[in-house]
DNA sequence: TGACAATATATCATATTATGATATAGAGTG
DNA sequence: CACTCTATATCATAATATGATATATTGTCA
């Protein structure tokens, strides 16, 4: 945790703010992170091992999320590590989420026209 | 120019992103696509010649956008060289905002809810 | 039980992407 | 002419992303 201005992290790297998106659904361990990124884009992202643990690692190291103390449901697989977001990383997310929404609008309006 | 599948561009890099989405706006010459990167992401994204003049070279390899022949208008800048969008960099750009698009609903969908 | 596939985390070595700094030079302004 | 802004270019490095591999646990089922 080094700055707390949402908007001095972004723009976002791609792999972190697919993660991020990830834990909006709440709580999960690393390997259901990597199931959602990959399954929620209709396989179009394909997030590894060492893409995740690695973006995962950053994510920590920068306050956007933390690590959950012990699994949210007993008799769980004891090697699962569950994630959740910081306040700060709703808010980043929720900054990334705006800045791509005007981008993404941006182009629309442009192209729409040529289409027609 | 490799593949002619939008889709297996995707998830496309940031810069490359971002140069395609102010190429949108019609053909641009590479200072002048600096410029308005940054500026209409309000100085959010701020991208430096090494940024844009490798990431153009990378859109024009790979098919996405094309200098052309010459400038737009006679008795211009002799220096500057354009660049437009080609039809498959235009098809990629409308993929990527697709999938922008819907990531940032699913991220929106998740955290308006917890403002409440 | 034992074999086997799927789950789960981790890391190494490398590739790709991004960036700051610097260089060069033409264009515009006083 | 001096100076700033424009404009392109590239080098060296940093940051990010990835494939491959390793290790161990869990679940299945014969």
């Amino acid at each position: 945790m080094t700055k707390s201005d949402p908007v001095s992290f972004l723009p976002l790297p791609q792999a972190q703010f697919h993660v991020l998106v990830a834990l909006t659904d709440g709580e999960m361990h690393g390997y259901a992170i990597m199931q959602a990124v990959e399954d929620s884009s209709d396989g179009v992202v394909r997030m590894g091992p060492a893409t995740l643990y690695g973006t995962l690692k950053r994510l920590v190291d920068s306050g956007l999320a933390e690590e959950l103390d012990g699994s949210p449901s007993p008799q769980d697989d004891q090697r699962r590590r569950y994630y959740r977001l910081t306040g700060l990383g709703e808010k980043v997310c929720t900054a990334e989420s705006t800045r791509l929404s005007r981008l993404v609008q941006r182009s629309r309006s442009n192209l729409r026209p040529r289409l027609a």
